[in-house]
DNA sequence: ACTTCATATAGAAAAAAGTCAATATGTTTT
DNA sequence: AAAACATATTGACTTTTTTCTATATGAAGT
């Protein structure tokens, strides 16, 4: 499998949670710390901790430490490039069959 | 939880996989039966079969029946409404904190 | 009708992900 | 230095996802 999947399908494994999209969402707006978070959601304090590790090793949420506060933010450039990503994957391009094969009909045909 | 990201989730969680992902990419550039996609990857034949149903489900991609093969294209309308509502939730905007409540600040401060 | 071919479904086993209670770490306040 | 506070880590449990083998379905060719 191209590593492009790969590397893409790991943002996108981090994305697909309701609530981790809605932390995206969220810190589309700014900076907030762990604390803040916590407040907009029914879960405990470990389970947010273990979500945005999720999104900070998929390298689209940053932590900045601040005193015993962690804020948390996008990390817009990666962020930006996975969302190109996914424009060229979703419109026809790169990856074709037909690009490499000489036709898309049926092999039997 | 809003019911905007939990169905934005069961798209993201569709495309959560490398094979779907490249599957994806592949009908980008027009229909293609099972038996096709099936030579381009290391998998089973049921397999497929599950994964094209999770992007079928997921209301990304079409199936069309021709004789006894299945030839699969993309849903077009709704990745691009998918892809449309990824891009505001990364760009600020709708859910943000900052509208409802009065601050961004620790609780505490 | 029987066989072959393409795909779907069922069921099982294994791997991955989500969530919590308990506890650790490190910072600030007293 | 002790207590309080914010967040991280650990370990366990549960749920979901992945992938296979075996089998079913349904169309096409002989």
């Amino acid at each position: 499998m191209e590593q492009k999947y790969i590397e893409n399908t790991k943002i996108i494994k981090a994305l697909a949670d309701p609530k981790r999209l809605r932390i995206i969402d969220i810190l589309s707006c700014g900076e907030y710390c762990a604390c803040k978070l916590l407040e907009e959601f029914e879960i405990t304090q470990p389970t947010l901790s273990h979500d945005m590790k999720v999104l900070i090793d998929a390298g689209i949420v940053n932590a900045r430490q601040e005193g015993k506060w962690t804020n948390y933010s996008l990390n817009k450039k990666n962020l930006q490039i996975f969302y190109k990503n996914l424009g060229e994957i979703f419109s026809s391009s790169a990856e074709c069959i037909c690009h490499t094969k000489i036709s898309n009909k049926h092999s039997t045909l």
